[in-house]
DNA sequence: CAGTGAGCGAGCTTCCGCTTGACTT
C-alpha cells in the first residue's frame, strides 16, 4: 500500500503535520520556493508576453530530487503549502519542476496547524488555482523588471554596485524625506508653568498643577518667551487658588492584540533592544523547538512569519482556562478575537503565540538561552494578556482658578491623576510606550479635592517656569521603519528584516544612535529615482500593485495585460534616464576633518572601486589623495604606536570592511579587525577590543568586562521609543 | 593593507519573497 505524499514548506511544519496525519502519510518540506528566475540575467522575455525562464533554486536541487523520488512511489500527492499567493505558486512550481502533472494531485490549505484544521482541509481538497499562481508570477516578474532594469541605470549614472527595487527604494525614500523634514524644522520656544499646591488644611498633601489657559486668550495656551513666563510666575505667586471643577471618568484600556511579525519585531526592539534580524533568528529557534527534558523537540511558538492576528479556537480555550485558574474568574469574561489591520494581509498563518500557555516562561527557562527566554517571555505574556479583561482606572481632571495677581488676569491650572481600580491584563503585560511616559502623571494618584475648595501654594516660590522647545520628528528606528512600511503594505513578514539590511549594505543609510540617517549616496540615489521614476518611488505604488494582483487572483484581470499596463510608462522612464546625464561623483563626497597637505583645502571622503579613501576637495586641480585612516586613540599592544581605522579591501563577494592597523607600519605589522577601546586592559595594560554593545575583551590576557565600567562613562542610553 | 577618482571600456554589480542547513574558518 503506497503512502500518500504531503508537501509543506517548512520542515518543522512537516514534523507537526506528520504527527497529526499518522503513518499512512509521508510529509516532506519544500523549504520555500524550489524554482525562480535566474540570478544572472533578467529571465523575462520583454518582447514575448513577459515569458519567464525559471531555474531550480541553486543549492536547493536536492529538495526537488527528493520530492520527485518520493512522488514516484506515492499514492495521492497533497500540496499543503501556505494558503496564499506564494504558497500556491510554490505548489505549482513543484508540480512543473518535478513533472507531476499526471499524478493524483490534491491541493489543501489550512490557516492553523491544529488537528481539526488539518483534518478539515484534507476532507476538502481542490485543484491548484492558476489565477493565484498568475498573480504571483505577475508580482515576481514586476519586481524583477523593476530591480534588474533600474539597478543598472544606477550603476551607469551614479555608482557601480547600487540597487533599486519596489520595496527598498521606498524604504530609502521614507528615511530621506524624514531627514528633510528634520532639516527644515525650526524649533519653537515655549514655557511650561507648574505650580506646586496643597490643601489649605493639610500642608503636607501637595500636588502639581500645570497652567492650562489664560483669561482673555482664547484657544490654545501659548507662552512663547521668558518675559511672558516671568509675568505669569509673578501673578501666580501672588494668586488665590480655588478648585473650579473635579471631573472623574472611568477609563477602560484594552490589551494589545497578539503578535504578528511586524509587532513582534517592534516590541522586541523597544523592550529588549533586539534588532529585527536577531528577533527573527530567536523566534525561528523557538519555532523549531527545543528538547524539553529529553524526547522529541517541541515547537514552543507558532510560525513567526505571519500577518494575521487569528488565534486557533483550541488556543483560545486553553487561554481561558489558564487565566481563570491562575488569576481568577474576574480576569476573564469571554474569548477575544482580533481583526487583522492590514488590508494586504494574506492570513496564511496564525498570530505568533506559545503553542501551549501551560509552558510558562519559568517552566521552559532551563532549556532556553537567555535571549530565547526573553523573547519567549514576551510572546507568552502578550498572548495571555490579549485574552484577559480590560483594565479599569478612574482618571480625574481637576481645574483650578488662580486670580488676584499683580496683572489681575485670571488663570486656569490643571492637575490630573489616575487610580487603577482593576488591573485586568496589566497584571501580565503592558505594551511599551514612549520612553519615560509610563509612570507619569497618568498613573499617579491625586490628592482628594472637591469643587469650590480653596488651595494654596505649597511654598512661597512654589511656581516654576521651564523653558522648552518643540521637537523635530524623530529619525526612523528599525522598528518605526518596519511599522511604517507595513502600514503602507510594503514588504512582507519574511522580508522586513532584510529590507533594513539591504539599504544599510548599499551604504544608503547609516545608524546614528540606533536611528537611520541617509548618507550622501542615499540622498543622491533617492533624488535621482524620485526625479525619473516617480511611480516607483510613490508609497502608494505597492498598494496599487496589490489591487491589480487581487484582480488577477479573482479572475477579473489578465496578468500579461496587467504587466503591460505597468511596463509601458516604466519603459519610457527608463529610456529617458538612460539617455540622461550622470550624477557628478562630487555629489557623493562625504566631508572629513582632514586638510590637504599640498593645497590646504579640506579633504573629502570618496568611494572608489576598492572602498573609501581621502581625496582633496580641489580635484582635479589638486590630485592629492590618501588612504582613509581614522585615529582611535588606542595604543598598539606591540609597539605602543597608535591604532587607526583603515579601509579594508573588498574580497570576492564580501564588501570592504574596516580594520585597525598600527601607525608604525611597516615597522610594526599589528592589525586587528575588532574595534579597539582607548582604555588599556586593567589586568595587563594591553589592548582591549569591543565585544558586543557594552562588553570588552582583552586580546592579550583572559580579561573581559563592561565598557561602561572601564571608561567610567554610562552605557549608551537606550534609544527613545516612539509609538 | 598600496592606491584607488574621469576616460579607453574588460568584466562585474542587481530585485522580492518563500525557506533552512551545508559550506569551512
Amino acid at each position: 500500500m503506497p503512502k500518500d505524499l504531503v508537501i509543506v514548506e517548512s520542515p518543522a511544519k512537516a514534523r507537526t503535520v506528520g504527527r497529526f496525519l499518522g503513518d499512512q502519510y509521508q510529509v516532506k518540506a519544500s523549504m520555500g520556493h524550489v524554482r525562480d528566475l535566474p540570478e544572472r540575467d533578467l529571465g523575462v522575455d520583454l518582447g514575448d508576453k513577459f515569458k519567464p525562464t525559471y531555474v531550480e533554486v541553486p543549492g536547493r536541487e536536492h529538495v526537488l530530487r527528493e520530492l520527485r523520488r518520493a512522488a514516484k512511489w506515492a499514492g495521492s500527492i497533497w500540496l499543503a503549502t501556505d494558503p496564499d499567493r506564494e504558497g500556491e505558486a510554490i505548489s505549482w512550481h513543484i508540480v512543473q519542476a518535478a513533472g507531476l502533472q499526471n499524478a493524483a494531485l490534491k491541493r489543501v490549505v489550512f490557516h492553523e496547524i491544529t488537528e481539526n484544521a488539518i483534518r478539515h482541509a484534507f476532507r476538502h481538497p481542490r485543484q491548484i488555482d492558476l489565477r493565484l499562481v498568475n498573480a504571483q508570477q505577475a508580482r515576481r516578474i514586476l519586481d524583477r523588471i523593476v530591480g534588474y532594469e533600474l539597478s543598472p541605470v544606477l550603476w551607469k549614472k551614479v555608482r557601480r554596485g547600487l540597487s533599486a527595487g519596489r520595496v527598498q527604494s521606498v524604504a530609502l525614500r521614507l528615511i530621506v524625506d524624514r531627514e528633510r523634514e528634520i532639516e527644515a524644522f525650526r524649533p519653537e520656544e515655549y514655557w511650561v508653568i507648574t505650580a506646586t499646591l496643597s490643601k489649605e488644611a493639610a500642608a503636607d498633601k501637595t500636588f502639581k498643577a500645570t497652567l492650562a489657559s489664560i483669561q482673555g486668550q482664547g484657544g490654545r495656551l501659548r507662552v512663547g518667551d521668558r518675559t511672558q513666563a516671568d509675568g505669569i510666575v509673578q501673578d501666580l505667586r501672588a494668586s488665590q487658588y480655588r478648585v473650579a471643577s473635579v471631573v472623574t471618568k472611568e477609563v477602560r484600556t484594552r490589551p494589545a492584540p497578539p503578535f504578528i511579525t511586524s509587532t513582534l519585531q517592534q516590541e522586541a526592539a523597544r523592550r529588549l533592544r533586539f534588532g529585527a534580524q536577531r528577533t527573527m533568528r530567536l523566534a525561528q529557534e523557538l519555532y523549531e523547538g527545543v528538547q524539553l527534558g529529553g524526547g522529541d523537540a517541541i515547537g514552543l511558538i507558532t510560525y513567526m512569519r505571519t500577518d494575521s492576528t487569528h488565534i486557533a479556537p483550541q488556543a483560545l480555550r486553553e487561554a481561558a482556562d489558564f487565566i481563570k485558574q491562575k488569576f481568577g474568574p474576574e480576569y476573564f469574561d469571554r474569548p477575544r478575537t482580533y481583526r487583522t489591520k492590514s488590508k494586504v494581509a494574506q492570513e496564511a498563518h496564525e498570530a505568533i503565540r506559545p503553542t501551549s500557555m501551560l509552558r510558562t516562561p519559568e517552566g521552559v527557562a532551563p532549556y532556553l538561552s537567555s535571549d530565547q527566554q526573553r523573547l519567549y517571555d514576551l510572546v507568552w505574556k502578550r498572548m495571555v494578556a490579549c485574552q484577559m479583561n480590560d483594565s479599569l482606572a478612574d482618571s480625574t481632571t481637576v481645574e483650578i482658578d488662580a486670580r488676584g495677581g499683580p496683572s489681575s488676569r485670571a488663570y486656569v491650572l490643571r492637575a490630573t491623576g489616575s487610580l487603577l481600580k482593576f488591573p485586568g491584563f496589566r497584571m501580565v503585560y503592558l505594551e511599551a510606550r514612549e520612553e519615560g511616559e509610563e509612570q507619569d502623571e497618568e498613573s499617579r494618584e491625586l490628592v482628594p479635592l472637591s469643587e469650590g475648595e480653596r488651595v494654596r501654594l505649597a511654598a512661597a516660590d512654589g511656581v516654576a517656569a521651564e523653558q522648552k522647545f518643540t521637537q523635530p520628528p524623530p529619525r526612523y528606528s528599525e522598528a518605526m521603519l518596519i511599522r511604517t512600511l507595513e502600514e503602507n503594505g510594503i514588504g512582507r513578514p519574511s522580508t522586513f528584516a532584510s529590507i533594513v539590511q539591504t539599504i544599510e549594505q548599499r551604504d544608503y543609510v547609516s545608524r546614528v544612535g540606533g536611528r537611520f540617517k541617509p548618507t550622501k549616496l542615499g540622498v543622491v540615489v533617492c533624488d535621482y529615482l524620485k526625479d525619473g521614476f516617480q511611480e516607483i518611488m510613490d508609497t502608494g505604488f505597492t498598494s496599487n500593485m496589490e489591487e491589480s494582483l487581487d484582480s488577477i487572483a479573482r479572475g477579473d484581470a489578465e496578468w500579461v495585460a496587467t504587466l503591460d499596463k505597468f511596463y509601458g510608462p516604466f519603459k519610457a522612464d527608463l529610456e529617458k534616464a538612460r539617455g540622461g546625464p550622470r550624477v557628478p561623483t562630487s555629489q557623493l563626497d562625504e566631508p572629513s576633518e582632514e586638510i590637504c597637505e599640498k593645497c590646504e583645502r579640506p579633504m573629502v571622503i570618496k568611494t572608489g572601486r576598492f572602498g573609501k579613501f581621502l581625496s582633496c576637495s580641489g580635484f582635479p586641480t589638486c590630485r592629492n589623495s590618501r588612504p582613509l585612516r581614522i585615529s582611535t586613540g588606542a595604543k598598539c599592544p606591540e609597539c605602543g604606536g597608535e591604532l587607526r581605522q583603515q579601509q579594508g579591501r573588498a574580497s570576492q563577494g564580501r564588501p570592504a570592511r574596516p580594520f585597525y592597523g598600527c601607525s608604525n607600519y611597516p615597522t610594526c605589522k599589528f592589525t586587528t579587525n575588532r574595534k579597539p577601546v582607548k582604555e588599556p586592559c586593567p589586568s595587563c595594560g594591553k589592548l582591549l577590543v569591543e565585544r558586543g554593545r557594552d562588553s570588552v575583551q582583552c586580546l592579550s590576557c583572559e580579561f573581559t568586562g563592561k565598557l561602561s565600567e572601564i571608561s567610567g562613562k554610562p552605557a549608551e542610553q537606550p534609544e527613545p521609543v516612539e509609538a
